[in-house]
DNA sequence: CATGAATGAGAGTTCATTCAT
DNA sequence: TATGAATGAACTCTCATTCAT
């Protein structure tokens, strides 16, 4: 299954009635979104400037209007961009067929390995909870109701105990976010590997004690 | 045990060489603080203006420069503020002698009861990842320490089996974080007794198949 | 020979990185620079605004920092200019091959009709002392160098006694510093010439009693 | 003679009706120009701050205007002590009886011997121009039109050669005020004396050839 | 389609001065 | 007489956005 096949194109990420006409256009737009990801990635939404994405793209800077609304309006495409992209990646690295705590710990190992070689996820994210509210509820709204989907397929199945999956989604949302910022982020440490596993063991079994 | 035994006094909130020398120069402090705290909480740190702090606190922009040295450095105090006073409610809320999942269920529920009475916590911690990055950074490396210390002690009590802390620690606190943003700030529509028990549920027994 | 052969290109004015690229810039760059002088000159630097600037110049505010970083920097510039120009000014008005105290008050007349002509001279030189130390410094090492330096020439031409030509120099700039403030910018009730050959007199033969 | 005899009292350098009436206030308006002298001179008029002078004082904001009407009034209050006390310095020099140019030498070595414990001097009288434009003027007009005084004197006494008189005072206070910066402020690299000789000399014989 | 100069509202910050205690 | 908190006008500088070329 090709990586990308559940990525939104890039050509749709222009402001609507900007979009290019031609290859050099296309070409201007992916520099931009290029350099828009690491200026607000390094910098953050209030810090970082359009001067600094055009300098970053090498394009001037009345060029950015020319596909953009707003600094705003990038900002959200990049938003958008990102949840999809982390969505796709998690649900890339689920096996076909897996289900029941096994498929979260798939999930996770995916996120992971997104979250390593995207460190401006976070920045990009986060920030959204200021510069676009809608999208930052959104972006965990979703991804919390694709989480509870899964368990409520897995209790079906008989793969998982039933109980509240929207809070249990919430939780396990909540695990895998903080996981991939201290152990993805922040700090590479522990093995990706290792952190899913143990991550396992506790959605499986608990912390109680044994016997 | 006092709940606030723990929480800085205000008085050491100014700037150092700005602390109020007489009684209408501490109340003038504790307004301007109260003024941040919603000015912060309701526009995030690059949309607040000092004149929206002063405006609401009632005084002169001017005196706001008595008390701080920059919008940055009371934004610092109150992060600081809000770290240490999000700690003392979850710890004031562990029963004495309480351990293990038990224990941590105490803990999610008083941090859940904050963060219902205080909706300003999550917009100041999470722009602090912007505005103030070592204390964003401190405040969850220190959470995530001390959770990981309870788990310790409660392995060694053997009323939590055995495994990676730290890994574990990171897990429940972005589960706490999490069920806090959904079912502290943005939603009540579950009791923050029902979350609670649900997390502990999880926390105890996981997600899997029982047998 | 041209007067303004030495004079800096005002091009190199701006900040660097902020050289203006096209001929519209350029004509902004040039209106800015003159307001700058007038603004300087009449309000002294702190009393001066960026908004007087401007509003002498006729552009909005903004475009000041389109070629300037800061206050400091247009001054900066605008001392060196008006050091380079005074040099060139003193330089031009020496006929070639003269010597001696001739030769010093063709400069003293080259730099009193200058005065006369930038009234400004003073008040920017003089408040370069707070406002940019180095440069005033620099300003009058260099003026009191070139002195010194056509004083040995002098003396090795036999057409000036020999002595402590740095000493001589600092007394020679002084000298015209005064006379040129004033005879050249507090009062004209003097001619130039009548002054200047007062100074050839005095530099000549000194005032002690003939005989 | 007692050097300081022909200094102002500090008495009456508080502003108009707020002369110090206790002995305890006489030591605050001391301790307060002492403090100006010192603020003034290291960081120029308009980065010096009252809060700064008070500071220095160990006295507190406030009581700055029990003494003084506001900034500009202490400024003056200091430019016009300064300005007696370097003509007093001056006078204190010249030896009684002392005639031409030989007394122009004692005045600038009294001269640079004061610029020499007081480098904060220059700070004071040069930014006076900005700050103080009408002390300024009175400071140089009224130095030149001492010096002219001796001038004429000592003509009429044989000890000088005639000519213009006013010119002369000019030139020669520029030379005293440029060897003094640069030999008594800006470095002690001459002994006073050695340039006072050569300053005589110029005085006395010019710098034209010999013979 | 690209360029880069021009715009101006709005921000944070300073500090001389006032005044109640 | 001394204190220090309060005031607010004025400043420099930023940058998203517009527009003529």
């Amino acid at each position: 299954m090709p990586k990308d096949s559940a990525l939104p194109s890039r050509n749709g990420a222009a402001s609507p009635g900007k979009e290019p006409r031609t290859a050099r256009g296309r070409e201007t737009l992916r520099r931009l979104l290029d350099a828009a990801a690491a200026e607000f990635g390094e910098r953050g939404f209030h810090e970082a400037s359009i001067s600094g994405i055009t300098r970053r793209a090498g394009t001037a800077l009345g060029s950015f209007y020319t596909y953009f609304d707003s600094k705003d309006s990038i900002f959200s495409a990049l938003v958008t961009h990102m949840s999809q992209s982390v969505a796709a990646a998690a649900a890339a690295a689920v096996a076909p067929g897996s289900t029941g705590v096994r498929r979260e710990r798939e999930a996770l190992a995916g996120f992971l390995a997104f979250a390593r070689q995207h460190k401006e996820l976070y920045r990009i994210i986060d920030e959204a909870e200021f510069a676009d509210p809608d999208a930052y509820r959104a972006h965990y709204m979703g991804t919390a109701k694709r989480i509870a989907a899964r368990f409520d397929e897995s209790v079906a199945a008989g793969t998982m105990s039933p109980g509240d999956n929207e809070v249990r989604a919430w939780a396990a949302m909540g695990m895998n976010v903080f996981l991939g910022l201290r152990f993805g982020v922040w700090g590479e440490e522990r093995e990706p590997d290792d952190v899913a596993a143990e991550a396992e063991r506790l959605l499986r079994d608990g912390l109680g004690p044994r016997g």
